[in-house]
DNA sequence: GTTGTGCGCTTTTTT
DNA sequence: AGCGCACAAC
């Protein structure tokens, strides 16, 4: 078979770790050294020259988005389709294989997913029946204990004994919290992982069968691993040894939530004989770029060692922008890509990276005042949001009434009369004896007086209503295609109603949103699933497992504003890294806890720049605004680690003594004042402009150009010649 | 059951 | 500064 298609678009490094032979195969590949085309090409390689059948294939990704793309790109390689290989993320592929074998694993058949949301609520649930206090135990930090200990794939029995009575108070929560969750079906994310761990460990005839079955396993991203999921693969790969892991150390960004490096060091140790190919060359950037990016990532003393370089043309320098302040900022950046778009660029070409997610909002106002599309990443996303998530509840209270977390959410929304004392009664007797709320309030309701609790008759009443309800919706949603089930659902639980009535545009928003839901549910029974769970059911652990995109993708041509981490991955021709501050980036928080943190915000800085293709620019702020005070900051420690040759800087104004005093060489821009007087901070009037400030002056003489930052129109470049101005009264 | 007030916190994100 | 949350008053 001619298997050159694949191979002709690969360089030697590439086509090494493409053809290899079958065995361990760790695959070093730094930012944009073609990672996603290795991995894909593999695929493809394996099935045409080694006839693999896509069947015997697990592919192991961390996104969904990432495991859809790379889906495409193999059936595109191929050109036939991979129904029959298994892709997907590690939680997906958990949960595939917890529905096939709940028996074994010992779930319930109708078993759900909680998500952190409801995770969370289930913790503060166990922290009430164990009588704890929410203030000396915050459930956000037991949900980080539990999650910890679950991803090192540890149940409370594997906890060591600690005499610290705080340890053994998590450890008590910790085990309550199980229990509940194991009485009620409900699977939390980290449970997923570590329940389908633990199925293949302790069942053997199973084991075998997916070591037959899965003779080339292969992950993406394996620098962002855990241990639990390391431990999964290592479990799955026993026999067959083809294990295909593709990463970066470089780039490993999540250690903060429990993310292992280490395990690329342990992959060679765990398997001897590993080969292990290193991609250096880079496609991406310009050797400048590449160059600065290099300088700062070497400043990492815990590196595997690797240095990228390019073909590529060598580019404009990297530019350096010190800002009066975050507006300052702010207006800097939008005027560059004003620039960019002035001289043909597409807006959607650039992307304004920030440390921390408080910091695009600078840049919104400045965009809007301007009026540049713009769009940001991150915040909720559809399947995150309030009446979606109502929504969703009634639908998996029909699907599953045991389910608890969604019985609290909407026994009382919209409002029906039972408050909190009626919750709490309900909650109460569920945990004396051992039922779901679903199952309690039909006692109370039915068996008078048990236990010695007693409802009102309001609440009792109020508490029917919402069984009622519940029962009818399930009645009337039988046979029905899913969408309908939905709108039956939206209907009869008024819950469409509930947000009509709330006003502002906000409301609208939610009932748009609720109607959305039904179209996503009308598209997801078009599509073929991959399961042959009922439609309602599949749906639902869809939902929970693919929390959606962000906004309805408008494809409007649009700045991208994005934190550091979300562009992993990502790439743009013109890129702003802001916020180059001590405190801010690399973040406090990292300079505090020591332990490698620094050097995961350094990684952080090298992810950032190595995102621009044609030009990066580098900025700080002198002042921040920051938690309501201002603050005078030093720049980054990072700029310091790029040679100044490699750097230009460029300033608004004279420097000042105190900043960066080690780069004094490349300051290109920093011509202050022109031979007509006119100098930066001067105030002037232009006939038609009216009054400004002076923040930047280009070149000399006629040819010189200017920058004013007019008060009302904002700032513009003007050819000093003829820009007839005047020094403002 | 809804609405108002005061307090505390504030990195990064996926599933 | 701004937001979310918990508790108190209507």
């Amino acid at each position: 078979m001619d298997i050159s298609h694949i191979f002709n678009e690969l360089n030697d490094a590439q086509r090494e770790a493409v053809a290899a032979q079958p065995g361990p195969l760790l695959i070093l590949a730094g930012a944009g050294s073609g990672k996603t085309r290795v991995l894909t090409s593999r695929i493809a390689y394996l099935v045409e020259a080694h006839q693999v059948s896509p069947l015997s294939i697990l592919a192991v990704t961390f996104t969904n988005k990432a495991s859809r793309e790379m889906r495409g790109r193999v059936e595109q390689l191929l050109g036939i389709p991979m129904g029959g290989m298994w892709i997907g993320t590690f939680h997906s592929l958990a949960h595939r294989l917890l529905r096939q074998h709940h028996e074994d694993a010992g779930l319930p058949p109708g078993f759900q997913i909680l998500d952190s949301d409801d995770q969370l609520r289930m913790i503060k649930r166990s922290l009430k029946e164990l009588d704890l206090d929410e203030s000396y135990w915050p459930p956000k930090q037991v949900q980080w204990f539990i999650n910890g200990h679950k991803e090192e794939g540890r149940r409370p029995q594997h906890v060591p004994q600690s005499n610290d009575p705080q340890q053994q108070t998590l450890l008590a929560v910790y085990s309550h919290y199980e229990s509940l969750c194991q009485r009620f079906g409900l699977i939390d994310f980290s449970e997923l992982l570590l329940r389908a761990f633990e199925l293949l460990k302790n069942n053997e005839v199973l084991r075998a069968r997916y070591q037959d079955r899965f003779q080339h396993v292969l992950v993406d991203e394996f620098q962002d691993t855990n241990s639990i999921q390391y431990a999964w693969l290592k479990l799955l790969v026993q026999r067959s040894k083809n294990l295909f892991a593709v990463g970066d150390d470089d780039q490993s960004i999540y250690g903060w939530r429990g993310a292992k490096v280490e395990n690329i060091l342990l992959f060679e140790k765990d398997f001897p004989d590993t080969k292990t190919v290193r991609l250096e060359q880079n496609y991406r950037s310009t050797t400048s770029i590449l160059n600065a990016a290099n300088a700062v990532i070497e400043n990492n003393q815990t590196r595997l060692g690797k240095n990228l370089w390019t073909a590529g043309e060598e580019g404009e320098p990297v530019k350096l922008y010190t800002a009066y302040n975050e507006q300052d900022e702010a207006r800097f950046v939008i005027d560059q890509i004003q620039a960019w778009v002035n001289q043909g660029g597409a807006r959607s070409e650039t992307a304004i990276l920030y440390r921390s997610n408080a910091q695009s909002r600078t840049f919104e106002e400045r965009l809007i005042n301007v009026g540049m599309p713009y769009r940001v990443y991150g915040g909720l996303r559809f399947f995150e949001r309030a009446e979606i998530k109502d929504a969703l509840a009634y639908l998996r209270l029909c699907e599953s009434p045991d389910n608890d977390p969604s019985f609290e959410r909407v026994v009382n929304t919209p409002t029906r009369g039972i408050g909190n004392k009626t919750v709490d009664q309900v909650r109460e007797f569920a945990r004396q004896n051992q039922l779901s709320m679903w199952q309690s309030a039909n006692q109370m309701l039915s068996g008078a007086g048990v236990g010695g609790i007693q409802l009102t008759n309001r609440a009792a009443s109020a508490l029917a209503v919402f069984v009622k309800l519940i029962n009818t919706i399930k009645e009337q949603i039988r046979e029905q295609d899913l969408y309908q089930q939905i709108e039956i659902m939206l209907d009869l639980s008024k819950l469409i109603e509930h947000f009509e009535k709330e006003k502002g545009e906000k409301g609208q928003a939610r009932v748009e949103n609720l109607k959305e839901l039904v179209t996503a549910a009308r598209g997801y029974e078009l599509e073929e699933t991959e399961d042959d769970l009922p439609p309602l059911t599949s749906f639902l652990a869809h939902a929970s497992l693919e929390a959606g995109e962000g906004q309805a993708e408008e494809w409007e041509d649009c700045v991208q504003l994005m934190s550091l981490h979300t562009a992993k991955g990502l790439e743009f021709p013109l890129v702003f890294l802001t916020g180059l501050e001590e405190g801010l980036f690399p973040h406090q928080r990292s300079l505090e806890d020591g332990s490698g943190r620094l050097e995961e915000e350094r990684r952080l800085c090298y992810v950032g720049m190595t995102r621009a293709m044609q030009q990066l620019w580098l900025s700080y702020a002198e002042v921040r605004r920051l938690y309501g005070s201002e603050k005078y900051t030093s720049p980054s420690r990072f700029l310091s680690e790029i040679p100044d040759e490699l750097i230009q800087a460029i300033r608004p104004k004279p420097k000042t003594v105190y900043e960066t005093p080690s780069r004094k060489s490349t300051w290109v821009d920093d011509q202050s004042t022109h031979e007509s007087g006119i100098s930066v901070g001067m105030a002037v009037t232009h006939p038609k402009f009216g009054d400004g400030m002076v923040i930047n002056i280009e070149g000399h003489g006629e040819y010189a150009r200017i920058q004013i930052n007019f008060s009302e129109l904002g700032s513009k470049w003007l050819v000093l010649a003829y820009a007839n101005l005047s020094p403002a009264a």
